[in-house]
RNA sequence: GCUCCUAUCGUCUAGCCUGGUCUAGGACACAAGCUUUUCAAGCUUGGUACCCGGGUUCGAAUCCCGGUGGGAGCGCCA
């Protein structure tokens, strides 16, 4: 077991989202390889964004995907508390220590005066930073003034003139000036913090000793340097994650598509399957291996092999993942999971789960994702309407169409004895002899069916039962008649 | 505007560190063909990429410099 220890801090601002979650799985493989823990702590100091309901969600969504948590507000552990809101007293420890060595301050300004400022720094070409006169206010009279006046905030008294630099692990040497970060806030008041001093303290609370974020977050690692110095606490190493992109190359967004990993569940991708898509966009093993399992990602995971740049989410190419996923399970794990997809089917009627298990595995070849589940087997469960076009195949018309529905009759009833791989042989025969198989098999498998798309009207039949066979030919040959 | 990150097929990427074996490999998607009663699957084939310009070198996707493109960040959000 290694000391190494890695974390999300996922805000509960919103359902559990693409990027969280292959940050998510970044961390988890990168702990799990090295035999390190992968911990889950939850940032819901923003009080008026953050909702349990989201919290719930993304823990949720994460266990759903398989990466589970060594420690975490459900399973706990040895730094609980895990969500920022019960650790309050911690920041303001902190907090007032570095009030007491001066090295963070009150500000006064009014967010007004502010947002004046930056719009004025911005109008003269300048960096929208602010460095405050407060700064060398007396703590004294600045508390003093705290107590009448509480529209405050506390702020890092930023050193001039500071070069900040640190090895990304997987960027390499980064450096930033002190100059352009300004005097950053770290808290609204003693017992609201904000993100990047909470951040620094859990980190150091909970022995955090790899951090794997979002690249987005790569200006942020000069502040939480600083903090950390004025702490100080330990350093962490530093891994920023290229950014999960929409189809325009921007940062995926709402506007490109489904970004929550509920909307995925919902349409019935796999876990693993996206477990494994995750962790391919911005990773590959190095070979041409794609499907791998959690068990192999957790062995070929490095974090040399991770990728500088932003990956565009594919939607197709998960759907084919997807596919993958579901061609490898067994019949009755697939049925047991798409139960839950074709529930409006079977609602009120009675269907063995040996016959639902039947027809899901005859779609198991052709499906993506299990939300296509319905529409492709309906007709296993009520009768299927169509069009009397649908019936003619090629040049065929309605009278050919009810001659050849009658040939299927005949010979269905003559053979009803017989394995279906015989009854495949013997319409085939037929079908030779008739010139143009097609014209014998299409009118019978839409018979059957009611699609212009269905497996092979054999395969049907078998799971369908000769007496229902019959009655659809009879049907089909009654719509034909009429048209 | 400023700062930072980044650059190989449409997309995900291998190759780059340690120049030649790269007429640049794989996957998804696409197209054609085979098979075929439809769809899917399968098999075969095909098209498509080293951002641009200089330099170093016998030789550059690979090393160096300069551009350009793309992205992100610049909150009393995280």
């Amino acid at each position: 077991m290694s000391n190494i220890r890695v974390r999300i801090a996922p805000s509960p601002t919103g359902p559990l989202h693409i990027g969280t979650a292959r940050t998510a799985l970044f961390n988890y493989l990168f702990a799990r390889h090295l035999g390190g823990k992968f911990i889950i702590r939850i940032e819901d100091t923003d009080l008026l964004r953050s909702d349990p309901k989201f919290e719930k969600n993304i823990l949720e969504g994460l266990e759903w995907l398989g990466i589970e948590a060594d420690e975490s507000p459900i399973v706990g552990g040895p730094d609980a508390p895990y969500r920022q809101t019960e650790r309050i007293e911690s920041y303001a420890h902190y907090l007032k220590k570095l009030l007491a060595e001066g090295k963070v301050f009150y500000c006064f300004h009014t967010e007004a005066e502010l947002e004046e400022e930056k719009r004025e720094l911005l109008e003269t070409k300048h960096s929208p930073i602010h460095l405050c006169e407060y700064r060398t206010m007396d703590i004294k009279e600045a508390e003093t003034l705290a107590e009448i006046n509480s529209n405050y905030v506390i702020r890092f008294k930023t050193p001039a003139g500071r070069i900040i630099a640190f090895n990304d692990l997987i960027r390499g040497e980064l450096s930033f000036q002190s100059d352009l970060l300004g005097d950053f806030s770290v808290a609204k008041k003693i017992d609201v913090p904000l993100y990047h001093f909470a951040v620094v303290v859990d980190d150091e609370a909970m022995d955090i000793t790899h951090v794997i974020r979002g690249e987005d977050h790569i200006a942020n690692t000069p502040k939480h340097i600083l903090l950390i110095e004025a702490l100080g606490f330990c350093i962490p190493q530093y891994a920023h994650l290229p950014l999960v992109l929409g189809t325009d190359r921007s940062k995926l967004s709402k506007r490109h598509g489904a970004t929550s990993i509920d909307e995925y569940r919902e349409q019935g991708y796999l876990p693993e399957a996206l477990f494994n898509f995750l962790a391919l966009l911005g990773w590959n093993p190095g070979d041409n291996r794609e499907i791998l399992s959690k068990e192999e990602l957790i062995r070929e995971f490095s974090i040399e092999k991770i990728q500088k740049a932003g990956a565009v989410f594919d939607f197709v190419k998960l759907d084919w993942m997807n596919g993958e996923y579901i061609r490898k399970k067994t019949s009755d794990e697939l049925t047991r999971i798409a139960l839950p997809f074709i529930e409006t089917l079977l609602s009120g009627k009675q269907f063995s789960l040996d016959y639902i298990t039947k027809v899901i595995a005859l779609e198991q070849p052709r499906l993506k994702k299990l939300s296509e589940l319905l529409e492709k087997i309906d007709y296993f469960f009520e009768e299927p309407q169509y069009d009397v076009s649908l019936l003619l195949w090629k040049k065929m018309t309605a009278e050919n169409a009810v001659a050849a529905l009658d040939v299927a009759k005949k010979l269905l009833e003559q053979n009803k004895e017989k394995p279906i791989t015989a009854m495949k042989e013997i319409f085939l025969q037929k079908g030779k002899e008739m010139g143009d198989k097609g014209s014998l098999l299409w009118p019978l498998r839409v018979a059957l069916s009611g699609k212009k798309a269905s497996p092979d009207p054999f395969e049907i039949m078998e799971i369908l039962g000769i007496e229902k066979a019959a009655r659809r030919i009879e049907y089909a040959k009654k719509i034909a008649v009429l048209s």
